[in-house]
RNA sequence: GGUGCGGUAGCUCAGUCGGUAGAGCAAAGGACUGAAAAUCCUUGUGUCGGCGGUUCGAUCCCGCCCCACACCA
């Protein structure tokens, strides 16, 4: 498992909707290598359309990891991600210096890119009870039985917001002790270099982009995919932009044009908090999507003993 | 043309028994360690439709006008 340190992950960040996945191919094509995507839901095969998968060309193009991988009735997390990730990275070197990394998930990469504390398995009843509990009795049963159980939480956390909540009091309840206690430790370092370079536009014409691409999918077909889930719209996986609104439609709660609206505000309000995760991590050089050869070039000053 | 009901923050509206106004949504900024496309936090000055009148003082009362909607002709 340890790579000499010329291997290099160049990770490709932004906002969605930025024109992230055709500059990781290019990317990836130059460097003659693969990619692993770092986004929390176009990991599911069951999302293709709402999530804007890579197309099949594209995909055939060059090879893609964690695209289609799991299932929504996976369990997925930044952890599995982690995991999944470093396995592949590992894969990946074993036959080039290079890999491509993208993705709009910044716990994600954060996760891969520095390691998660070592946090100790909960009990799926435990966690069922918690969140059915919450369901029945609301937050302030949520915020009381906090402050009794761990109240160091109870100090310091976010006390309006329930899966914060709902994850400290699985913690001291499967283990006694606070969440705070296992998240002592250093980022790990790992044993290649990471490049994080990231896609900006100006804000109006990301607005654009989305409008034209929540417009695109609901021509190609969007409201077939989001119907053939109805059974598992409850899913953690299908909370997801995109989909939610078209449940509502279809439950009579939004017109058609009222959930398109939508998904195109939901969808900027998203990329704004993908932009204010990605904006205070200051390893990122910034690039427009336009600047395909200053990328590579950027790309590449990092790999020189090799290319 | 007549009658009625409205015209208050980008939008939908509340309110002030006369002392220059506030919610939700939007927007902007921020947080984020096993749901992260999730979840949560912070931020509300706007000729209170226009012009006059009454008043120490009007967005609120009165008059006229303009605009929207509904009904009647």
């Amino acid at each position: 498992m340890n790579h000499s340190p010329n291997k290099t992950v160049l990770i490709i960040v932004g906002p969605t909707a930025v024109g992230k996945t055709s500059i990781a191919i290019e990317v990836a094509s130059y460097f003659d290598t693969e990619i692993i995507s770092a986004d929390s839901r176009q990991c599911f095969s069951e999302l293709n359309i709402g999530v804007a998968r890579p197309s099949d060309e594209e995909l055939k193009r060059i090879r893609h990891y964690f695209i289609a991988s799991h299932s929504i009735k996976d369990n997925v997390n930044a952890a599995v991600f982690e995991k999944y990730a470093l396995e592949k990275v590992h894969e990946i070197f074993k036959t080039h210096d290079v890999a491509v990394m993208v993705g709009g998930t910044g716990l994600y990469i954060k996760a891969f890119c520095e390691g998660l504390h070592k946090m100790p398995a909960i009990d799926a009843a435990i966690r069922r009870q918690i969140f059915l509990n919450y369901g029945q009795k609301g937050l302030e049963w949520l915020q009381q039985e906090i402050k009794e159980k761990d109240p160091e939480f109870y100090l310091k956390g976010e006390l309006k917001n329930p899966q914060r909540l709902m994850r400290a009091l699985e913690v001291v309840e499967s283990t006694g002790r606070s969440i705070l206690s296992y998240r002592e430790g250093k980022p790990v370092r790992r044993d290649f270099t990471i490049v994080k370079i990231g896609l900006e536009l100006p804000k109006e014409e990301l607005h654009r982009n989305i409008n034209a691409r929540v417009d695109a999918m609901i021509k190609n077909g969007l409201l077939k995919e989001v119907k053939a889930l109805i059974p598992y719209k409850d899913l953690n996986a299908l909370q997801t932009v995109g989909y939610s609104e078209m449940f509502a439609y279809l439950d009579k709660k939004l017109s058609l044009d009222e959930a398109i609206e939508q998904i195109k505000k939901n969808t900027r309000q998203y990329a704004k908090r993908q932009m204010t995760w990605f904006r205070k991590d200051k390893e990122i050089k910034w690039f427009s999507p336009a600047d395909l050869q200053q990328i590579i070039a950027f790309g590449q000053s990092f790999c020189n003993s090799i290319y």
